[in-house]
RNA sequence: GGCCCCGUCGUCUAGCGGCCAAGGAUUUCGGGUUCUCAACCCGAAGACAGGGGUUCAAAUCCCCUCGGGGCCA
């Protein structure tokens, strides 16, 4: 189409008389106007600039037919589309600000749109998960916008289990996203980019490949939200490919144009990324745009201070589900892996929310230690209401091979409300709290190891009557049991010290628990009847 | 090898020049309580990497060294 310098054409014109909806979601708005000429003009406060790039892609090759001009010194909440360029309208920002080191102070900031950009080339470890975490809570606690990016530009490393797994953890954590891209639906829009580099001259072609140039003198700043001012030597650089022969963009190009179109405002990161920022800033200016802030946060540490990696045993998130650990309790953990609020150790999501700011996050790396993980979940497991903490063990019931998933329905809710209340104080995950649970369960229960020397063949009489007693239980309440039992070891002569433990171990299966009579009437008194005549009978002749 | 980042109890951290003979949490070890375990309560042990400055005063600011890590080659 040749709308370039003909008259002023309205967006009606294109689409109809109705003014358009677009996008979704509080950013979403209504276009009022658009006028094609030098400039494409998008007048409407309420509309993100996102989404009026997005639009600007409908319009794609309208736009392309345009003669591109200079950017634009943008004002207020107007965004100016160029015929290929598309930037927005950064407030208050002006490019020169990293070159002077200060950082950019807008008075009326921009809503804040943070991403988390993982490559899927495998499950989604803890480091990745408290980078999206950090994101999140950045995002939720200024009311801002969650972005899901998936870096799948390197296609042979990619998976689509990879990608499930991600969504799979991040969900399990409870981090919703608010939107999802793909970086390999994009490369249109990156090549774009780079012909828009080319044709500025801040890049060339070379090799077959598109190259970006980089200053060779003087220093670029990095003003950091958490690591300060950081500077570069620019003789240290080279140029870099943008463009690999066969079109795909490289990282660090991708990065920023996909940040770009996106209308990222502040990227959180790991800390290794740090390098990569003066190369990006500088696309950034050659493309005459303002960058978004940078935070680079500290690296999790193995116990060995290395990197975490698979070396280093379970790092996979999913891995720490399946060992028992609560959504509640790896959120609270990573929170704090790197950021405190004073003394606090324990916080629920909202608090977490309300709470969490960069100016909290640390600056030096941190070891992820699984024991005081470990605390966090029990600590968690006796905050979470029985009701949603038993529906959880249910899974875990079955996965320990405890019982079969028809036994676990046809368990009494009660009973199992009551176990949890009983089991989880002395559990530190839900999976030790499966096992736990197996005395529910009709079935053998092993003897443990240390507890062997306590079934002495003397208690196969006090076993026989009490199973008698219990039998004909009137009251099966702990109360009722306990005036049970004590009463035939009454008329038996004995202490009830004498056949506590090995009762508890007969009938529960292990030496340690709850109180005997809470076990009891846990385990319920024909069981537990069957359980004593069962050990009687196995007890070693004397 | 070059560049960059980091350095408070084993670990997570508070500390942002005087309130610190360094606080909390976890871990470990004692004690109390109980039929056992857990929980709970009380107690113990445990750190400003080192050296120079600046200052009346430094864990806090500056420099060097050492140590650890990351990125690139």
């Amino acid at each position: 189409m040749g709308a370039c310098g003909e008259d002023p054409l309205h967006l009606a014109d294109l689409l109809g008389d109705d003014p358009v909806e677009f996008g979704h979601g509080e950013a979403g708005g209504k276009l009022v106007e658009l006028e094609v000429g030098d400039d494409v003009v998008i007048a409407e406060d309420r509309i993100h600039p996102f989404y009026v790039r997005l639009f600007a892609q409908l319009l794609g090759d309208l736009l392309l037919g345009c003669s591109p001009t200079a950017d634009q010194d943008v004002r207020g909440h107007r965004h100016i589309l160029t015929g290929r360029i598309l930037t927005d309208a950064p407030l208050g920002g002006h490019g020169d600000w990293a070159a002077r080191g200060a950082p950019v102070q807008s008075g009326a900031m921009d809503k804040v749109r943070v991403r988390f950009a993982p490559s899927p080339t495998g499950y989604l470890h803890v480091g990745g998960a408290r980078t999206a975490l950090f994101n999140w809570l950045f995002a939720r606690h200024h009311g801002g916008t969650f972005i899901l990016r998936i870096e799948d530009t390197d296609r042979t490393r990619s998976t689509e289990e990879a990608i499930e797994q991600i969504q799979a953890s991040l969900r399990w954590l409870g981090l919703d996203w608010d939107e999802f891209y793909r970086q390999t639906e994009r490369l249109r829009i990156h090549q774009r980019y780079a012909e828009e580099l080319l044709r500025r001259g801040a890049a060339y072609e070379a090799d077959g490949a598109v190259w970006f140039r980089m200053p060779k003198e003087g220093v670029t700043v990095v003003e950091d939200l958490i690591a300060g001012r950081v500077q570069f030597q620019n003789r240290e650089f080279k140029d870099l490919v943008i463009l690999r022969s066969d079109g795909t963009p490289t990282y660090n190009f991708a990065c920023v144009v996909d940040d770009t179109e996106m209308g990222i405002t502040h990227v959180i990161r790991g800390d290794e990324h740090l390098p990569n920022t003066p190369k990006q800033l500088h696309m950034y200016w050659a493309l005459g745009l303002t960058p978004p802030k940078f935070a680079h946060i500290p690296l999790i540490l193995g116990p060995d201070r290395t990197k975490l990696s698979k070396r280093h045993g379970a790092v996979s998130v999913l891995e720490y589900r399946r060992r028992g650990i609560l959504p509640e309790a790896m959120v609270n953990f990573l929170a704090r892996l790197g950021w405190s609020h004073g003394d606090q150790e324990i916080f629920s999501r909202e608090e977490l929310i309300q709470y969490f700011d960069l100016d909290g996050v640390g600056q030096s790396p941190s070891v992820f230690d699984e024991q005081k993980l470990l605390w966090l979940n029990r600590e968690w497991m006796r905050r979470i209401p029985v009701p949603a903490l038993a529906e959880s063990l249910k899974e875990f019931l079955v996965w320990e091979g405890v019982a079969a998933p028809e036994q676990v329905e046809a368990l009494p809710q009660a009973t199992l409300h009551r176990a949890v209340e009983l089991f989880r104080d002395r559990s530190r995950t839900l999976v030790e709290l499966a096992h736990t649970a197996r005395m529910l369960f009709p079935g053998e229960l092993a003897v443990p190891e240390d507890a062997r020397e306590l079934l002495r063949p003397e208690l196969a009489g006090p076993f026989l009557a009490i199973a008698e007693a219990l039998e004909a239980a009137p009251d099966p309440t702990p109360a009722g049991l306990e005036a049970l039992v004590r009463g035939v070891l009454d008329r038996l002569g004995l202490p009830l010290k004498a056949v506590a433990l090995p009762m508890r171990v007969v009938v529960s299966g292990s030496r340690v628990g709850p109180g005997l009579f809470e076990v009891l009437a846990l385990v319920g008194p024909e069981l537990a009847a069957a359980r004593l005549r069962r050990a009687a009978a196995a007890l070693p002749t004397a």
